[in-house]
DNA sequence: TATAGTTGCGCAAACGTTTAAGTACAAAAA
DNA sequence: TTTTTGTACTTAAACGTTTGCGCAACTATA
């Protein structure tokens, strides 16, 4: 591979000109850059990074945590769109992302020291157990970091808007005429605590009161659960005129259920999902849902970090949270007029 | 940070003696070993993999190619598993990963230049236009490849069994029953080439006869096309018994336009998808759909790239297809006992 | 005892950069 | 004229490792 050297050999010049020449340094004139800039294209040079961040101490290369428990990897397109966004948006200021996990090579490393041993400029921590030791040995650390849906004092924070988007979906609902509102929520962590929490307050701020038998519990993502909560409000003497599920796939469990109960989705009964993946677009009818904005939080994400590893002294925390909005789908049916 | 030489001076050795230490090098006697690594541990030493790239002239890093033209990013389960699986058997090996594209910051990078600026031991393709430029240029590089779903000549490729999954689907549905069977296929590619080649192939065998009105073309992921092309199936003279769709979301397509003419599946018409996502496990009835191993296609690919890194004099070009298997749900109806 | 071999460590170059400090020369200012 | 101020380079140290070679001190062999 061609080298500085070479290049400073073949123009006849030193090392230190050509350094600087390829990085547009004032000191060079405009002349000899250019030529050296010529020279450096037809002779292939590729400038080694490796090189360049042992002496600048700058990697241009940050580190994202994602360790998922449920397994699911990149399956989520909440997630995966967040990181392809993550992606592009450092991309487009000069950085790359690796993947940083607990385990590289033979040596045992924690999420520090592999963010360390590879001198990372910072972290975005996508998803994890944020109780895990090794997350908190992180975020004790020094290290650049920018964290996803949950908040460390004097980190800087990309949120959705969990606290707030149950309610707009109740608001929807109720403008729709529907005050008998079922919520199967998903098991209980931190966001869902924060979606009853805006659940209830919307309720309360509308004069609805919600039995709490409409309250059910079905884990994410397992459409069997789903489903026996959505029969169990079926069964119901009063069952509701509108459930809302934990995300779009506890929705398809649900759906399952109310065809065998002979009832027709919105006629009989209207539904409302979470995440507006994909399939929410293509079933039929529509599922109106709650789309997070998970491009603008991997942007977000991947923006402040850059601003924090270019400028630490302007640093100062922030909580920026993405919010989310309704996809209208047929599932919800108007019933305002209807006695 | 703590570096060799602060461990050199607490010990009171040289820094070679302290590197030599580290990595266990029979040079250096078996109580300095213990104790360099003793200090080196309480002082907290992590190793600058920068520094020791620079010097070994090995990253321990692999830059994955992932240029998706639908801009679905990594939404696909195929390749969304697919990764993680690569990501994980790299770590075993020890090795990171790091997209590449065509893109890092202000300079123009092609594809060979981010990775040789990296320094990457070596790439992965997972997918991308085989035909670019840039692609082109890694290949005909010295860069060591595998590429998944395509051959390229002298280089390792991990290939789907597209050349037999659909002989696969045609065979079991046969043996079900059906001789009437539709394909509707995606968007001309060489995978969709191999999959109808596959599909006449098995027909021929079976010795049916598929009239071409059963052949219908819609574009992968698009449930609208396929919902066209199925009604067009549905509507004519002689109806197919059986309809393959393109891949799971396509046959929702399907699913909806077999609802509006009243049919049920799988009483009145069978269907097949193609992927096995998660979606296919939670639709009521389970969809009858072809699975791609997607998570040993991304181990093998990992796999046969680390062995080209560490043992280069050993390599040869291999071509490693995974069979996937059918996925057996409930679309399909056994009509071989109805007249 | 003298010689050869082995063990355990130090020395220093090298990997490819960046960059502060130095230098030579020419143009502008005194 | 001499002095000052730029301009355009060169020099060389430094970043943190790895590793071949050298060398002293033992140990084993003749």
């Amino acid at each position: 591979m061609v080298k500085l050297k070479d290049i400073a050999d073949v123009v006849g010049v030193s090392i230190g000109t050509v350094s600087k020449a390829l990085s547009n340094s004032h000191e060079i004139s405009i002349k000899m850059t250019k030529k050296i800039h010529k020279i450096a294209r037809e002779m292939g040079y590729i400038a080694n990074s490796q090189a360049r961040s042992l002496k600048t101490n700058k990697s241009y290369n940050v580190g994202v945590v994602y360790i998922d428990k449920s397994k699911a990897g990149l399956k989520h397109e909440y997630f995966s769109t967040m990181l392809s966004s993550i992606q592009e948006n450092l991309r487009v200021k000069g950085y790359d992302f690796t993947f940083i996990s607990n385990l590289v090579g033979s040596t045992k490393h924690t999420l520090l020291s592999h963010a360390r041993y590879r001198r990372y400029d910072g972290v975005i921590i996508a998803t994890a157990d944020y109780d895990d030791p090794e997350i908190l040995q992180l975020i004790a650390s020094d290290m650049k970091v920018v964290t996803i849906d949950h908040v460390f004092p004097n980190k800087t924070a990309i949120l959705s808007d969990n606290n707030i988007g149950l309610g707009k979906i109740v608001e929807y609902i109720y403008a729709q005429g529907h005050k008998k509102i079922a919520f199967i929520h998903g098991e209980l962590t931190k966001v869902t605590k924060d979606r009853l929490e805006s659940f209830y307050k919307a309720c309360q701020k509308l004069g609805i009161t919600i039995p709490p038998e409409y309250i059910k519990q079905a884990d994410y993502h397992l459409p069997k659960e789903s489903g026996l909560a959505t029969r169990e409000l079926l069964d119901l003497e009063e069952p509701p005129t509108c459930i809302i599920y934990p995300d779009d796939y506890s929705y398809m469990g649900g759906l399952t259920e109310i065809e065998k109960h002979g009832l027709n989705i919105p006629n009989d009964i209207s539904v409302v999902g979470y995440d507006g993946i994909y399939l929410s677009r293509i079933l039929r009818p529509t599922l109106t849902t709650y789309v997070q904005n998970s491009a603008e939080i991997g942007k977000q994400a991947a923006l402040k970090l850059v601003e924090q590893i270019e400028h630490p002294k302007d640093f100062e925390a922030k909580e920026i949270t993405i919010s989310g909005k309704i996809q209208k789908g047929s599932t919800v049916k108007n019933i305002k007029n209807t006695f």
